[in-house]
DNA sequence: CGTTTTTGACTAATTAGTCAGTAAGTACGA
DNA sequence: TCGTACTTACTGACTAATTAGTCAAAAACG
């Protein structure tokens, strides 16, 4: 997960978006404000509003800004082989994110947010389809090519989903930095239990 | 759940914790205000203030409140049957909710505040730690009466936790009524997978 | 009566957002 | 190479609304 080594940057927004990043990690959510923002910033609370028209426009950039790098790290994985390449999926949704707690953080308190913001609500929705039909595609390749046994597919996805959520829920609010190595482990049960053939 | 015929009560505290939870489902823990919370009480804001002294008292009050009427309903499962009992613990956990979205979002938003609020951390984990417990000790005892395999029975609640959290924070997230159900086929496949004897 | 509960008016701080004005670049033509 | 027009990025002062919390007095209760 490509961290925010903060070097130097130019582009304002990126660095808008770095500032919230901080300030979210600092105060969370609730406590979030333009001002904040604009402290971390370095710049006056006006500058902010020059780049985002409102508070909502910025929160929902940065939302986007947070799923497009977790989004990225997933893609990393080029790996083919079935058992290999669900192995790494999971290792990249489930150990990575390991070193990040601020960021796990941060994402849980948007997420928590997406009843109140339809906006946020979309944005996650689609995330979680899309990392949902990576699992479910390399589920369909293994049982295509004999390597997995028949299963389904979509419940699989769906099962190994539900680990990860309550993986980084676990993660966050009982700052449980062995949630994840946990779930790793429950993750590899499962897929034994219902995708590996027995030999 | 304690509800009264007519929902009427003449304690003041349940009558404020009633309103800071339509308050909490209707705004989300961000926009919530003793303003709102005293709107929903039907009297000013120094009502609001006489009994709790500041918002921080009412809410840690409002967390005891949730967490206590979660835990009463996994005292309903009086069965000791250890295969029956951990089925049904897994039922109160992953089916009864299913009515109660508005409760598992107010969970999850207060859930998020934990790493900036010690005061929810402290709860929460001894609310995790307290359910993790009771899961740990159906298993126990099922595998000392031999209709469980050994296992790491440490391990399987923390498993069984994680489904749940899951879960709980895709049905929020995702506003998705079938998540709990699924997990529930999750649980399910897992427990017969690394507790259950084949026969 | 006395105690509990509530009100209404208040404060001081904080909030998102506006706006006119100001630099500091960039582009371009002569 | 100078000058002009335009754009980008920002400031500081401001507004109007909202915030948690206080307090004296009044009402309601038993």
């Amino acid at each position: 997960m490509a961290d925010l080594p903060d070097g130097t940057v130019s582009d304002p927004d990126e660095k808008i978006m770095r500032a919230t990043y901080r300030a979210l990690g600092d105060d969370g959510y609730a406590d979030l404000t333009i001002k904040r923002i604009a402290e971390e910033y370095g710049k006056s609370t006006a500058a902010i509003h020059y780049h985002y028209d409102t508070k909502d426009d910025l929160l929902a950039a940065f939302l986007d800004y947070l799923l497009d790098r977790f989004v990225e790290t997933i893609h990393e994985v080029e790996t083919t082989d079935p058992e290999q390449r669900l192995d790494l999926l999971l290792d990249k949704l489930l150990v990575d994110p390991q070193d990040h707690q601020d960021l796990l953080v941060a994402v849980l308190e948007m997420r928590s947010q997406a009843p109140h913001t339809p906006a946020f609500a979309e944005r996650f929705e689609a995330n979680d389809e899309y990392i949902r039909f990576m699992l479910k595609t390399v589920v369909d390749h293994g049982i295509d090519q004999g390597v997995f046994r028949e299963a389904d597919a979509d419940h699989v996805a769906k099962a190994l989903m539900t680990i990860v959520d309550g993986a980084r829920t676990r993660a966050v609010v009982l700052d449980d930095d062995e949630a994840l190595a946990t779930a790793r482990r429950t993750a590899e049960e499962y897929v034994t239990a219902t995708l590996l053939k027995e030999n």
